[in-house]
RNA sequence: GCUGCCAUCGUCUAGCGGUUUAGGACAUCGCCCUCUCAAGGCGAAGAUCACGGGUUCAAAUCCCGUUGGCAGCGCCA
């Protein structure tokens, strides 16, 4: 068999979307398992809203997430197939050169209809209840009539001659055949009037000129497949294989869009997800192994990748799946990583200045704390920042249910009087001796040790949930903890 | 409207004619662990396999029809 190679071409009108990277990703899983090339191509030809922004920003978020091209925008080591900007290749004059070779083999023809006229036509057709499509006038245009509309300076567009008989059929490497009439067929136009070639000539040239053995594309193009394949077959060029993914869809089961919430993986990435996380939850999104596996690291994920067993049917984007799975992924590294992580994403979002003043090894360790209840990286924020400001934050609910409730402040108030006078002169900060110091306390005060525990938790943190105590005691140091025990004493109880 | 695609727990999915009292994962609920919250462990609930016909000794699995959902129908990609 052939070297695979496979192509993701974004076009540069927005961020890259969840979608888009599904289909990137799965691009890019092929090539890998296959040992092919993954080719990215920028299909810049709509001149009104492709922008160099959208061109960085999809090559940053490309980058971001490592699907890395071996052939593309600052990868063109090849000559033989670059440039890979369609605009780029327009002006080498690539697609005039074959839309002239159709006219000349009168498989495609000049037409002077314009926008209005041809979408009279549509709307007609749909009130007569027959396929909407151009009605081919321009077809058969004498050169008289061609030199009469060139005399009333009008600007042609090319369009392609679809046959008006039979049936093509796609042979999808994920669905089997699809059978498509050619009579529905428009004689869609391949040239705009601008010069500039439409996304399914271009798209066509570029994926033989390229090479591109295997095309694997969401399903809203499946019907772009028959318009292409005539091209195809009229330009006498091998095709591709097809493979069209099944969509995803948003939670109503509708298509994807900003309402169903996040569309823009830089959202993702602000968020504090991890790149992995994303790229694992989306295979799992129209693709599965045998037995059901739900985690995979990326190389895991390249190894065991089959085209064959992706699924025909649409499956709904679940955001908790997500999340969750972003939590397995940062439980499944170390602390160092984890800041690592946390660090760069806290550059990308330009909040570096909310962690300036904090102890990088104290970070650490409480980042080492809090691990498994980090789903976010940007939990770890709101997760650990009770550990670097002097002043504590008491949250409402912990006092009132903790210190100053009624029936429980006498308690805690001995607890941390206690507390404060026992733990500077009798105790170290060890587990043991720590549990043994909340026994005693217990017994002595005839109450269960967890009150002893609830009221210095709140004291030194605010909050009522935290690492351990003796933990969260360790990484703090006995001076800090016996100084917010005080100041909460002062604050509370006198 | 026309054309195409799709249809298994709320969601992602396994399943390729008998091994299925339909398996796993997320979410939900309960128990255990425990100084709290998590994590982890164990368990529960949750799917008349969209519906109706066939084919077959046997169908979630094959065929046909119906219904529903989605997508496409641009001088956008």
């Amino acid at each position: 068999m052939t070297n695979v190679r496979v192509r993701f071409a974004p076009s540069p009108t927005g961020d890259l979307h969840i979608g888009g990277v599904r289909t990137a990703l799965f691009n890019w899983l092929f090539a890998k398992n296959k040992n092919g090339k993954f080719i990215l191509r920028i299909e810049d030809t709509d001149e009104a809203r492709s922008t160099r922004t959208y061109v960085k920003v999809i090559l940053d978020a490309m980058k971001w997430l490592k699907l890395d091209w071996d052939e593309g925008p600052g990868n063109d080591g090849n000559l033989k197939y670059s440039p890979y900007y369609q605009m780029e290749r327009k002006e080498k004059g690539i697609y005039q050169k074959y839309a002239d070779e159709l006219i000349a083999k009168k498989f495609a023809y000049y037409c002077y209809c314009t926008p209005e006229e041809v979408d009279t036509m549509r709307k007609k057709a749909h009130v007569n209840r027959i396929p909407p499509k151009y009605d081919g006038r321009c077809r058969y245009l004498t050169l008289e009539q061609i030199e009469q509309k060139k005399k009333e300076g009008k600007i042609p567009v090319i369009r392609f001659k679809m046959p008006n008989t039979g049936t093509i059929i796609l042979n999808d490497i994920i669905r089997g055949d699809v059978k498509f009439d050619n009579f529905l067929l428009d004689d869609f136009v391949i040239i705009k009037a601008n010069g500039i070639p439409t996304y399914n000539f271009a798209c066509v040239v570029d994926d033989y000129l390229m090479e591109i053995t295997h095309v694997l594309r969401g399903d809203d193009h499946i019907s772009n497949a028959p318009k292409q394949m005539h091209i195809y077959n009229a330009l006498n060029w091998k095709m591709p294989e097809f493979a069209h993914l099944a969509m995803i869809l948003g939670s109503d089961g509708s298509r994807l869009s900003k309402r169903h919430g996040h569309m823009s993986v830089l959202e993702y990435r602000k968020e504090g997800y991890l790149q992995e996380a994303l790229i694992n939850y989306l295979a799992l999104l129209g693709w599965s192994t045998e037995n059901s596996q739900q985690v995979f690291t990326i190389e895991e994920m390249k190894r065991k990748f089959a085209i064959e067993r992706c699924g025909t049917s649409p499956s709904i984007f679940d955001p908790m799946k997500l999340l969750w799975l972003n939590g397995e992924k940062i439980r499944s590294k170390d602390p160092e990583e984890i800041y690592e992580l946390f660090v760069d994403w806290i550059n990308y979002t330009g909040n570096v200045k909310l962690i300036e003043n904090w102890d990088t090894e104290l970070l650490k360790k409480a980042i080492f704390l809090e691990r498994d209840k980090i789903r976010l990286l940007k939990d770890i924020l709101s997760l650990v920042d009770f550990f670097f400001n002097k002043d504590v934050d008491y949250k409402e609910e912990a006092v009132q249910t903790v210190l100053t409730a009624e029936k429980l402040k006498d308690i805690a108030k001995i607890v941390l009087t206690e507390s404060s006078i026992r733990l500077s002169k009798h105790y170290d900060f060890s587990a043991i001796s720590l549990e043994k110091y909340a026994r005693d306390l217990a017994v002595e005060k005839n109450i269960k040790t967890s009150q002893v525990f609830h009221p210095i938790r709140v004291a030194i943190s605010g909050r009522k949930q935290g690492p351990s105590l003796f933990h969260m005691m360790e990484v703090m140091g006995k001076k800090e903890v016996i100084r917010r025990i005080n100041i909460t004493i002062d604050k509370f109880f006198i």
